[in-house]
Formats: C-alpha cells, structure tokens, sequence
DNA sequence: TTGTTAGTGTGTCATTTGACACAGTTGTTG
DNA sequence: CAACAACTGTGTCAAATGACACACTAACAA
C-alpha cells in the first residue's frame, strides 16, 4: 500500500474501490533537492502530496526579504491554494528541500473528482478543513508563545526540517532574524 | 432577502427551492452587546453567521494575559471550528461586541445538511476554503507587514471594528503591546 | 449624584531586538 | 585542488519595544 493510500485508509472509511478510484487520479513523481514546483507569475494547477522529502513554501516581504510561509514533510499535502482555487497568479515559491516523492493531482483531475465522486467531495472538504484547523493553531501559535519556545517545538517535533533549513529561513518562519535565532540556540547548546 | 440569503445567493448558483431548503435550517437571534456565544470548557455546537454586528474572538494565552484571535464583522460565518468539528472543548471565547443579528446553524442541521445535500457539502467545502484562504492572507500580513501598515489598513478597511474594541485588545489582535499601538495611533493623528 | 470600574494617554527606563560588519566553515564546481 | 559562494557564529551599537507607574476620562451602577 502506498503513503497516499494510508492516508486516505487512515483519516476515512473508503472500500478498496474507491480507494483504487480517486488514487488512480494522480501521478507519482520523484523530484530532486532545489527543484521548483511553485513560482510567482504562475498559475498553480496541481496539488502536491508528500509522501517522502520535505518542501520549502516561501515568499518575499515588500524589502524584497525572503520570508518562509511554511515547511511541509509528509504525509501530507501541499500547494497555493489561493492560486489553485481562484485561478489567480501565485507570489509564491515552493522548492523542495530534498530530494522528495510526491503524487501529483493537477486540477483537471481534481475537478473531474470533485464533480463525479461525493465521497471525494467530503474527503475535500474534510482536508481543507484539517488544513485551516492547522492554520488557526498556528496563528494561536504565534500570538500566544515565544519564539524560543516555538522553535524548541519545532526542534522537538521537527528535527528533520531543522536538519534540513538554514538558519535564516527558520528564523523567517518564526518571525524574527537569523541573529536572534542564532542567540536562541547558543544558549540552549550551553544550557 | 434576509442576508444570509443574499451570503449565499452571491457566491453560488442556487435555485430558490434549493435556497430556501438551505436557509431554513439556521434559526435567527438577535444578542445584546456583551453576549457571550462560546466560552471555554464547553464543546461549541453551532456556527453563526453574522447578518448584523460584530464578534471578538479571543483567549488567554500561558501568562492568562486575553489575545485577540479574531475580530468578525457581517456577511461572514463565525465558530470555533476545532471545537464544533472535532467535538473538542473549546478554549476560547467569542463574545459580541455590539448588539448583533445572527444565523444560528446547529450541529445537528449542519450534519443534517452535509448528509442529505450535496450542494450543501459543496458550499461548505467553498465556505471552509475561503476562510483557509484568508487565514492564510492573514499570516502572511503578519510576517509581511510592520504593525504600523496592518493598523492603518484596519482602520481604512475595518472602521467600524476600530470603533467598537478597545485599543488594548486591537494591540493583542496586531501582536504588541498596548503603549506600542498608542504611539502609532498619536504618530498618525498628528501626521 | 457619587462612587467604582474600565479604559486611555503618557513618561521613564531596562531589555530585547535588528542592523551591520566580519571572521571562520562548509560545500560545490570547474 | 583551488576558487568561489553560501552559510554560520559572533561582537558592537542604535533603535524599538515592553513593563511599570500614574493621572485623567468615560461609562455605569448604586
């Protein structure tokens, strides 16, 4: 069984069928570490799931500063859904951090789910809803603790993804600069 | 038009049948300022949808100091959705900030409607989606934009919010200090 | 009306932070 | 291997911020 057939099994009751269905949408890739799957000025026509790697989710501030937005591992999925929904321009970024496996839903795929499959339209909508419940969190996140704080969560439940990002993207992620970031782990080293 | 017929009139194709149907399933309040609609330790088992008024979606964080999570104006759907999704208590509170006119949707006619409305799951999934959009926007705000630019833009596009709270818990909403968004607020008179 | 409570406006001061500068390290590539 | 680029670690310093304190005002209830 694959990751993505877990993760379907996993979060809802699906018989083998249905299961085979909507998997048989989308596409396995393997990409290489660095490459780009998102860029600014496109439209984003795919929804990537992780099964393996980890990917870098960015943008530039108005200073022209890059600023992380998110950093993914799997299982789990990934895209700008702003762009993918509403047709838009992305301003994103979406590099992979490492070489990665990734089963790919472009959105002809997606629709063609959505509007022949009920059950495909709850597992949307209950995947959506996963992913504002994570937004909300972390937005409460931010509000209610300290940078140290979080980026000891981070190191904790992350490790990969510490492992993997440089200083100066982590601190963009917690909101601050690679110095402070920098202090933050100094002292923790020593304590 | 009741306006929460007009909410979904303008964002979906629906006959009158199906908008009716739909429609009949929330039941109208009207609260009084200071109305508390969710409250920590309690399992939250309606959505709201605010026809008229405002709401102040807000917690304590470790130090027990309240932080604003969120400052809800109309035509918009309001819940704590981890708490009414998942059935987890909630920890947080929503209390009205003025007098206020709202579409109550229990649990219960909301499950009623997923199950037997397809159309209804589909609006739900775009409901759901937008608001993980703007949750998403609003991240990006705070590690794009100083305090000074969200205050501004939340006065130009929020007045009525700017009127209604106190500048205490608009500072906790931006993520600073009270005294920090005075001297903004005496910058920008005096400018 | 008066007392009480909540909120606002403000100054001072210690602390934290970000900006800048630069040396040392690692990793990549021709 | 050598050269270069990218990143890390670090110190100094000015600026921004939060904590504290307190007077003043508005709103509300007794």
């Amino acid at each position: 069984m694959t990751a993505l057939q877990l993760f379907f099994k996993e979060s809802h009751q699906l018989s083998q069928t249905d299961l085979s269905f909507i998997v048989n949408h989308f596409e396995t890739i393997s990409v290489d570490k660095g490459t780009v799957l998102i860029e600014p000025g496109t439209i984003v026509d795919s929804v990537y799931f992780i099964a393996e790697g980890l990917l870098h989710h960015f943008n530039h501030n108005q200073q022209g500063e890059k600023i992380t937005l998110d950093l993914h591992d799997g299982p789990s999925f990934c895209t700008d859904i702003e762009s993918f929904s509403e047709g838009k321009k992305s301003e994103d970024y979406c590099v992979a951090l490492t070489d990665c496996t990734l089963y790919v839903l472009t959105k002809d795929k997606y629709d063609a789910l959505i509007n022949t499959d009920v059950k495909w339209s709850n597992i949307a909508k209950d995947i959506i809803e996963k992913n504002l419940i994570k937004m909300l969190d972390q937005v409460k996140d931010m509000s209610n603790k300290s940078i140290e704080q979080r980026y000891l969560e981070l190191l904790k439940n992350k490790p990969l993804i510490i492992q993997n990002t440089s200083v100066a993207d982590i601190a963009s992620y917690l909101g601050t600069s690679r110095e402070t970031l920098h202090r933050i782990r100094r002292k923790n080293i020593l304590a």
